[in-house]
DNA sequence: GCCGGATATCTTGGCTGCCGATATATTGGC
DNA sequence: GCCAATATATCGGCAGCCAAGATATCCGGC
């Protein structure tokens, strides 16, 4: 548990970078595709996530390309960034059973 | 899936509150306990949690007393927040499984 | 008798971070 | 010609976390 945790929205760009380099617009699909559309990464939010995880060292450039015109900046996972997309899973984990095993039974109480 | 996801203090302090009512200070220990020391609630996180929690309606005050002098002002779970609180531990169980699932055979991929 | 630590409440100010809005530019369909 | 989709980026408002400090009581040690 080296370092602290990261944002949810952080979380899912870390997520869509596991298997090959991507750029922000592609990110933002990716995220919608592999969570069942539960997650739409805002552009505003985007860019100020890439640029901390850059700054982190979770993600790096990996190289532009033009594409019909267009540019595409392409970012690539780190292998600290692997690690910690590792760890922020099992956290998530371990919350997610936390809760479970507290509301198995639950029934509300109140003070009379 | 009605309501937003809640912030992990607020998701620590909901499942604090499952099996019985807490005060303030008492919230911040067991919350310290079922997440084996990993959470520790600051006071001033605390309250602003509170106070939105029962502005929202998934947690509402209980009783007051006092103890060795000190007051203690009790909160209670509702049914909304024992259902919030089921939604985000499901919604965070669905985040870890996706990145477990992805990184599974994860290796580094460079663009040469 | 006094002092410090634990218990208990609450406020304030700063910083981080999300997101709606906006700007800019190109391609392709109608 | 116009609008939607693709693609980048910035800005300002607002929410929320947390360190710090204020206030007060009880208890144990000296």
């Amino acid at each position: 548990m080296t370092g602290s945790a990261v944002t949810e929205p952080a979380f899912f760009v870390l997520a869509a970078l596991v298997d090959a380099p991507r750029h922000g617009y592609g990110i933002v699909g990716e995220v919608e595709r592999i969570s069942a559309g539960r997650v739409r990464l805002r552009v505003g939010t985007l860019y100020g996530v890439l640029d901390r995880l850059v700054a982190d060292g979770l993600v790096e450039p990996d190289r532009e390309e033009v594409a019909q015109g267009r540019l595409r900046r392409y970012y690539r996972l780190t292998d600290d960034g692997g690690r910690r997309l590792a760890e922020d899973a099992q956290r998530q984990a371990d919350n997610a059973r936390i809760a479970e095993r507290r509301l198995r039974g639950w029934r509300r109480t109140v003070t009379p």
